[in-house]
DNA sequence: TAGTGGTCTAGACCACCTT
DNA sequence: AGGTGGTCTAGACCACTAG
């Protein structure tokens, strides 16, 4: 994926002397860093898909020159996009717009872990998928106006074997064009998003609580009515902080656990 | 607490030639970068104690000449460390200990916040406080070893009026000499343990899952027996990664939800 | 061997805080 | 006014990766 043909090489220069004429040459303003500065027209060619995942910018010395700016600058700004996981650097290879890959997937967005500590992907089974209406929580948790129209998920996801996690996914429809009543997605929504609509999640916000299993999570994860599940209430943005998936999951955690870190 | 007097500063000066003299002259290693060492000898001296809480350190010139390296190099370090929350910097003012302030503390160990998305500082009521030897869980926990003695402590705390959380701690004894069976103990208890025993909790890694209420936290959180809460299980560990605190907390998350970020 | 990022230095100037 | 950290530059050398 990353590596790169000499067709590749020459679409890049092509594209980055146009890169040139747009970019404004920057200049010191009061008040606003250089640095930052530089990682604006980083981030915006990002949200353009300008530079695409797993492609590789150009080396710091070019894009220096090209903003009229100091090496030292533009490592500063690549690397707090670093820390903010947009880019990945490798000493003697470059840097690249970061990609979701599954073990990134798994590490950032699937943090239930098993008693043995090993992440592992879930196997889901769509229940139902419709086009409807945002309800009036759809609207708000999505910034989406009356009459936006969602694509709503309903699943299941088994960990191991057996059904551990009921899901509610919703997407509002704008950013999904032709996606409708389907039955069959792949496992990594994220990386199917990036590739199939150019919506690169950037972030995400999750809270959750202790819920009591209704009658059909019950049936559906083979529990008790009331048994105690997890709930994780998660929205995800992208890059420039469009709300692009609403997921609700119910997780039995007999067997596994939700970790974060703190500090 | 930051506020400097001439006697201050003169007792800092008189450490910090002893601090040179045991510093060993920084030399270039192999494999090893001159800010790592840098980092090292501070992450040292945190430790020791040799700077406090809240105290300020010698400017990045001044530690640069102690250390016999570039400003630059004393920089990356320091920022490295602000990263990991062990130190603040503000401009204008110069660099400081972190400290355990009521908000420092609400914002990173205490993640449980209301609909208004509002944090509040729980109160406390202790139920139980015994010695006694640590049990095979706490010993995996806490790093012990058999026949350990460890502090128990078990107690309910109220966010705003109604009780919503019962929680066990446990702490070894080594860390906490004197400390027995106390029946009042400070709400925030990370700045209590930092100014009555050196001990300064860095960081903390925590996993939670939903389970089911027993009679005894039925009654405690006023709710059925058998209600879904959200179980938090917290081990706190210092700077130099000894755990020094194992919290099992079980929440009422009707009205509340744990946050984290992701990505 | 050429090109990349990683480290390190030295020095300039700015913004901010304290006195 | 004097001291602090924040920004920015310019250039040197090292470590790693690739062809």
């Amino acid at each position: 994926m990353a590596a790169k043909t000499k067709a590749d090489k020459m679409a890049r220069s092509a594209r980055a002397s146009t890169g040139k004429a747009r970019a404004a040459r920057l200049k010191r303003e009061p008040g606003k860093p250089l640095y930052a500065q530089v990682e604006e027209i980083i981030r915006r060619r990002l949200i353009d898909n300008y530079w695409k995942p797993g492609e590789m910018l150009p080396s710091e010395f070019e894009l220096a020159h090209e903003l009229s700016v100091s090496q030292g600058t533009v490592r500063k700004a690549l690397n707090d996009m670093v820390s903010e996981n947009l880019l990945e650097r490798r000493q003697g290879r470059g840097t690249f717009v970061s990609e979701y890959t599954e073990r990134r997937a798994l590490f950032f967005y699937f943090n239930l872990i098993g008693p043995d500590g090993v992440r592992a992907m879930p196997v889901s089974k769509i229940l139902a998928c419709e086009q409807r209406n945002a309800t009036e929580d759809e609207r708000n948790r999505l910034q989406l106006a009356i009459g936006d129209s969602v694509i709503a998920l309903h699943r299941v996801r088994s960990l191991g074997d057996s059904p551990a996690i009921v899901e509610r996914l919703t997407l509002p429809q704008k950013f999904f064009p032709g996606l409708g009543n389907e039955t069959r997605l792949p496992e990594n929504l994220y990386r199917f998003f990036q590739g199939e609509y150019g919506i690169t999640v950037a972030k995400a916000t999750e809270s959750v609580r202790a819920v009591a299993a209704d009658p059909l999570e019950a049936q559906l994860l083979s529990v008790m009515p009331e048994a105690p599940l997890l709930e994780i209430d998660r929205v995800a943005v992208t890059i420039d902080g469009r709300p692009v998936e609403w997921r609700l999951s119910r997780c039995n955690t007999s067997d596994y656990r939700y970790v974060a870190e703190r500090g």
